[in-house]
DNA sequence: GTCTATAGGCTGATAGAC
DNA sequence: GTCTATCAGCCTATAGAC
């Protein structure tokens, strides 16, 4: 399975023949006919496997009653725990799918993307109703943060090849968690805007679950 | 070349027989490639000609001298512009490509991608420098940016088709654009962080090249 | 330039020996 | 459970008639 997620994250579904899987994984190619019920079993196996695991982390979080902000800067951490920890072709896979509309998939697993846009959604919603977040619409909002953490991790693999030489910073997983914590904390939370003084951070909340050191939790800067 | 793209887009280059070009063209599948010189052919064709207009505009942006945050939301104007007015699949396809890697195009048409980075990161750089931008990473900031942008275009087909009846906003192309600009404002701009005193925002400039009309022009919200 | 017919290659699945 | 051999289908490209 880990092999055939590499190959179908890099190719896509119909770039891979079975026996490049096959020779990946060291079997044979029959093998995967009998153990998984053919080519496009596996791959449905594979994309339930890895959607469900960052669809219950982001409804988990979704269903917590702390601030908003702090949420959406958990999520940032647990998609990036998830990628590099876990399952690191998970956003890719995901990506291709939502390019080809969720035709491939059948309905419980092309439902994921949605369930996961409807959590950050309720996020943001709860955040705005409350003020602590500023007055975005939940729905561009939610596409403009998941859509900046989707492309860069599913593009990492591109940045490696093609940022050999070239330029400074190789693309570092940490740094640009706590950037985008950094652009939630500026551009989406509703930091003193009410009162005329000077700009101020939002009030620390201990970790609702215990410290699991992620790379950038948001109360671990 | 217009079907094919729409094709390419939607299924990828491997999932694209030729007859189905041919019949959404309204042509015989040997006609491609006579005129084409085959599968490949057309599409590299199709990508240099879409990734090409993009590139263009966003380094005739970068060589502007104007203010850095008005760069940066005239290159949003610009990119929606382009693929809703002249090729609605260039970021699909694009997208495509980069979670490829890269290894399906000849070397001038791979390294577009690059370029556009490279444009945007300049634009990041010189914003830095001149204090109209925080002190932010140009790399991370051209991937969370260009990230959003991408995810949102390269998706509209699989928003259009499953937020059907189910969510309020239908995903409308000029407010994702003054939502990213706004995330521009307050997100990356520096205003007024070294005086202490109210958030305010930057000094508008008259547009450089005439009024366009674009969607969200910086000087038109 | 356009079309039909076909060649030639590759792929996914499986029958059947072990 | 595992492997080899093979089949049937689909794909791209092109030869050759018009």
């Amino acid at each position: 399975m880990a092999a055939a997620a590499e190959l179908f994250a890099e190719r896509g579904y119909d770039g891979v023949p079975v026996w490049a899987i096959a020779a990946k994984a060291g079997v044979n190619k029959a093998m995967i006919s009998y153990h998984f019920g053919g080519k496009r079993n596996l791959y449905q196996t594979i994309a339930e496997d890895a959607f469900g695991e960052v669809v219950s982390r982001i409804e988990e979080l979704a269903d917590s009653a702390r601030p908003a902000p702090d949420l959406l800067k958990d999520l940032v951490a647990d998609v990036a725990e998830v990628t590099t920890k876990r399952s690191p072709h998970v956003f890719t896979m995901l990506l291709r799918e939502v390019l080809a509309g969720g035709k491939r998939l059948e309905p419980g697993v092309a439902g994921k993307p949605v369930r996961m846009l409807a959590a950050v959604q309720r996020i943001v919603e709860r955040g705005v109703r409350e003020g602590t977040l500023r007055q975005v619409d939940p729905l561009l909002t939610h596409l403009s943060l998941v859509g900046s953490l989707v492309f860069f991790f599913a593009t990492e693999r591109f940045r490696r090849r093609v940022l050999k030489g070239r330029h400074f910073t190789p693309p570092d997983v940490s740094a640009f968690v706590r950037h985008i914590q950094d652009l939630i904390t500026h551009g989406l939370t509703a930091h003193g805007e009410e009162s005329g003084s000077r700009v101020e951070r939002h009030a620390r909340k201990p970790a609702a679950r215990g410290g699991r050191g992620a790379h950038g939790r948001s109360d671990g800067r």
